[in-house]
DNA sequence: CTTAGTACGACCTTATTGATCGGAGATCAT
DNA sequence: ATGATCTCCGATCAATAAGGTCGTACTAAG
């Protein structure tokens, strides 16, 4: 519980690795295809597709079609946050149903519930944190590259 | 997609009301049955059943059979965290399958994972974030429970 | 114009969650 | 004791979401 899906794993994998070839020493500026990441981190190959198309619909990647083609990232690892991640994939993320309810459906309990409100306070520090935290900072002990990044937090490396 | 589920949700909303009753000015020391939180919050009854019995397992609160029984806190509200609380009824929490395995069901793309030790740190995040709050930190505002309900019980006690 | 790649939508399978049912056991009032 | 209420507990079902697959269309490089 309180758990991240697998398709948002392997996005996660996904963008790490598109980065560690982007910005690395090795090949920079390579774009990288979908069957190279699903071959090395043991992925299937049809749902990484979708996951890929998916990032690149959200503008967190860009797609080349034909030979020859790949994904290249957007923007800057230090500018693609985690939260923007698992949103693409997962949707909005919210601890409980009625954290963003329409004004339609609102949830059976709502007249007597009293935890509604500290429940958000939980969710936004949740957020909180994952709208700090950047592909940049995920990208620790990559054998492709040695990243000299001074603005590094949280993550060891 | 990081949600915590109805289950859990009705867990808090009985723990909740169950401190409200036990320790407000109302009727302090009277136990609660399911029926009666069931009907508060529009609560499926026997699914909420199920969850007290959960959390009566866990020693969160304690049963007490028979005619004008009911469930009591264990421990004072300040005593029960909120990560015990969803441990109870979700299982361990853990952002990432990979939190948690034995030793011999390790996933698949461990070997070239690169993200597992960063997703840990936000996951050690969530858990203190979780662990420091009690649920004394919920009893905000709570309009103190007016229920006379005839199936209830007399005016004693 | 062929080939290697993405794009996209429909579909299937399985796991998890939410909810229900039927009794067994406990307790209290009478 | 006995019956009326309760909780307890296991089994089961239904709904939904997650994970994964397939087929085809479209695009660009050689």
């Amino acid at each position: 519980m309180l758990k991240i899906s697998k398709k948002a794993d392997y996005a996660l994998m996904a963008l790490q690795h598109i980065a560690a070839v982007q910005f690395g020493d090795v090949t920079p500026g390579r774009v990288v295809n979908t069957k190279e990441i699903a071959e090395e981190y043991n992925i299937p190959l049809e749902l990484l597709a979708k996951v890929l198309q998916t990032l690149a619909k959200h503008a967190l990647i860009e797609s080349h079609n034909g030979p020859k083609g790949g994904y290249l990232l957007a923007r800057r690892a230090h500018q693609i946050t985690i939260a923007q991640i698992l949103e693409s994939i997962e949707g909005p993320l919210g601890i409980t149903d009625c954290s963003h309810e329409k004004d339609g459906e609102l949830c059976m309990q709502r007249e007597n519930c009293h935890i509604r409100t500290p429940l958000l306070k939980v969710q936004d520090s949740i957020a909180q944190l994952l709208n700090n935290m950047t592909l940049q900072d995920m990208m620790g002990g990559t054998p492709l590259i040695t990243i000299q990044s001074p603005a590094a937090q949280g993550v060891e490396r």
